[in-house]
DNA sequence: TAAGAAAACTTAATCGATTTAGTCGCTTAA
DNA sequence: TTAAGCGACTAAATCGATTAAGTTTTCTTA
């Protein structure tokens, strides 16, 4: 096992100052072409790399940013994080990636955690917990502490911060627009409880839609489900019942999953997809090809 | 904008000195009960948390795991990442996510980058491109600099490390077994070249149970893809030449991908599954259900 | 009462780098 | 002859923590 290489080895084993050998190997004129060459000729030779951490510390910067997500087995946060991290990676940075679980007090542990000095800023989607509490102390917190923060797909307002957000209203508008334009009159919408932001905004655009096209909306053909992420066996139930009890021509869901369940239930009742039935949903995922 | 708090800070603000602070916020006996506890109460008042990298530089011991795989957008992957991570997090572990993209460059640049100093070792799944080569220099540098290396999925011999695999080889012996016990006889296997482990062992596995049943293996009935993770035009179309040349009872593919478009295929020639063919995958993925 | 022990701190070294402020020998110009 | 200037280094401070070693003050106890 060999250890690594560091400025005062290299400046002991050459018999030089460590400033001279620091000085050297960046380059400086106070370094005679001589010294220079010698030292930068056997740092070459064993491979000398300074130590990041040690440069963290002297630099009081780490080149890392802390990306904290709810979930990572999800097709819409790894897409984010792989561009994050190629981002990040033809930039000089270095990913940390901390799950939340959909949990406030893990939200806050890790963001914690990763403001002692582990990175410069933060990306994140913050957790569904967060969103009920409407508590954000931790990222004003870190903000006030001069950190940047960028806020994406579950945004919330108030928060001194960038933002990155899809229009979801007027997506989920044009999508249903599309549905009243192609004959759909009795729309239904799957969706989740307004405290999710995407679900309430794509609600909204779904009325919006309604409404431009003169049609009355029903609170009966709106199905509010409390978990966006998966599908729990009493969401699967209420999906059935929805779209049983409901004689509708469309259904308008807010993501991949509720579509694909959505979907089976309309195969069963033995209704075609798309000739009896409509089905559209607001997605990016590879479950709907 | 509130400065973080030091050691120093604290010391200059209540006029004792750095080490007097260190010590009474480890509860260290040097220091009178006096001391400590207005050391501890101010402590707590302003929310000081040491600085993580200068822990970091002082022990050695950054409390962090580098891990490096192919992708990302992949649920596999992000399965086992979502189980290094909560492990790593009841640990106080932080983790570092890079991505090979595949390549062999990005992935010892990443590793010399991030062996650096940032981790105190690996978990790592080689790109294709990297066995390809067969070159593991990297792997070999900084588990000769001490630092543990744990591969998973894409797991190579010959390195001293842990890895942690599956069985791929008599998994796939116990799926084509099982076609074969349920009246299958001419079965055909979708996998990848040899030089993906997953897919050679798979293969492996096929043949082994072919075997097993006195069934002689004909390598018309064996297609090789290049790529495991991604469904080109080419390959899809070599799926069906596949499928439609061959008078197949059974198909036996090495992921999920394959068994979908597989499925497509014969659905496409008007056969039932699994009525007129058998279709059987190795996979963990959410595509199949 | 003086020496030794204990209590309560402080100094300084260390981790591995960078950088400002010296130091030392030699040349050059007044 | 001598001060100034320059080239080529080295010493020391710094980032923020920990900790071994040293110092001072107070308390014991023979």
């Amino acid at each position: 096992m060999k250890r690594k290489l560091t400025l005062k080895s290299i400046a002991k084993e050459l018999g030089v100052s460590i400033s001279t050998v620091s000085k050297a190997l960046r380059d400086s004129p106070e370094i005679s072409e001589e010294t220079r060459e010698k030292i930068k000729a056997y740092a070459k030779l064993y491979n000398y790399k300074p130590n990041n951490i040690a440069l963290s510390l002297k630099n009081r910067k780490t080149n890392t940013i802390g990306v904290i997500i709810p979930q990572i087995v999800h097709h819409f946060f790894t897409t984010v994080i792989y561009g994050i991290e190629q981002e990040a990676r033809e930039n000089n940075y270095n990913v940390i990636i901390c799950l939340s679980n959909n949990a406030f007090d893990k939200e806050v542990l890790n963001m914690e955690l990763l403001a002692n000095g582990s990175t410069d800023g933060f990306i994140l989607s913050v957790s569904k917990e967060t969103m009920m509490k409407e508590d954000y102390h931790h990222l004003n917190e870190v903000i006030d502490q001069g950190m940047p923060v960028v806020m994406f797909d579950r945004v919330v307002e108030g928060i001194q911060c960038d933002r990155v957000l899809i229009d979801d209203k007027a997506g989920a508008k044009k999508g249903v627009s599309h549905m009243i334009r192609s004959g759909c009159r009795k729309i239904g919408i799957i969706t989740s409880e307004d405290y999710v932001s995407v679900g309430r905004l794509r609600t909204e655009g779904y009325l919006d839609a309604l409404d431009d096209f003169g049609i009355k909306a029903d609170d009966n053909l709106i199905l509010k489900l409390d978990n966006i992420d998966d599908l729990s066996d009493k969401s699967k139930k209420r999906i059935e019942d929805f779209i049983t009890n409901n004689d509708l021509d469309g259904v308008f869901t807010v993501n991949e999953l509720f579509a694909v369940h959505a979907s089976r239930v309309i195969n069963a009742l033995g209704k075609k997809i798309p000739d009896d039935i409509s089905l559209v949903c607001f997605t990016d995922g590879q479950l709907s090809e």
